[in-house]
DNA sequence: TTCTGTGCAAATGATTTGCAGCCAG
DNA sequence: CTGGCTGCAAATCATTTGCACAGAA
């Protein structure tokens, strides 16, 4: 399992793209995020260490990211487009409070077995899946 | 078990608010569709029938028909926030070509079982959840 | 040198909102 | 009557794109 650093240095060379210090910087900012980030969030942590990095560029380097495989894009029904470090060996869904938002990442094998017998008996072939669990955490609820 | 149109009119009722042929017409036209319609779709089907209903009312209206519950969003993950008719004894989840785009409704038991003991587990109480599944259809398998 | 990348600002596309007039209750 | 509703256009918001210049390879 080889680090992100060297598959986007990989990415990069194989579709003859050039490595940049605005992507370098980028990536190096994305993955120190644990959380899920929008590209507007990101792009005011890169402009901490930059502040002549455009929002353009965040943008434009995130969707070059998630082509890479480094990053993936996460959907949580608002407007904004996330994006999750892909660890591909990680993958994970998510367990939202509806009250305050906190998001805790969740897996279970068994759900994820059936979601693949369940494509398979339509005649499909399973590429990825999202799945959104909406509910309210122990905290909101006491608070009510 | 009642129908759309009553509820509508009780929540209309509920919440001081007003019914007008605008609403109505829309109503309508998103119980007659089985897909999943985005706002600007409706509306053009919409305006076929009222050529002076404007896009705004198509917004508004589907966004009270959603906290009305008769109405349920749906994110495919492109930009576009869609409407399904949400009797609710009718949940679903979704199965999307990544080629073609073909959505079709699937349903397990067993994986809506586990979602909710996933939660649990977590302390959380569920209150909705929503699964997309991406894969390949046949169709799509063959003509590449 | 030769393209690709970048910042900026303008363009886009979906959705929202302000407002003056309209109309259901 | 009156406060909610509507159409229209202007305003937002997130994201994309055109362009001239800058800088990796």
């Amino acid at each position: 399992m080889k680090d992100p650093k060297s598959v986007f240095s990989e990415y990069i060379e194989r579709n003859n793209l050039k490595m940049t210090p605005q992507r370098h910087l980028i990536l190096d900012v994305f993955l120190k995020t644990e959380e899920h980030m929008a590209s507007e969030e990101l792009y005011d942590v890169v402009r901490e260490h930059d502040p002549a990095v455009g929002q353009a560029t965040v943008y434009r380097t995130l969707k070059l990211l998630s082509d890479a495989g480094i990053a993936r894009e996460v959907h949580f029904g608002d407007g904004v487009t996330r994006y999750e470090p892909s660890q591909s060996d990680q993958h994970h869904d998510h367990l939202i409070c509806e009250s305050c938002g906190t998001n805790i990442e969740v897996l279970d094998e068994r759900i994820e077995k059936l979601q693949e017998e369940l494509a398979t008996k339509h005649d499909y072939v399973l590429t990825g899946h999202s799945m959104y669990l909406y509910g309210l955490c122990p905290k909101c609820r006491k608070g009510s």
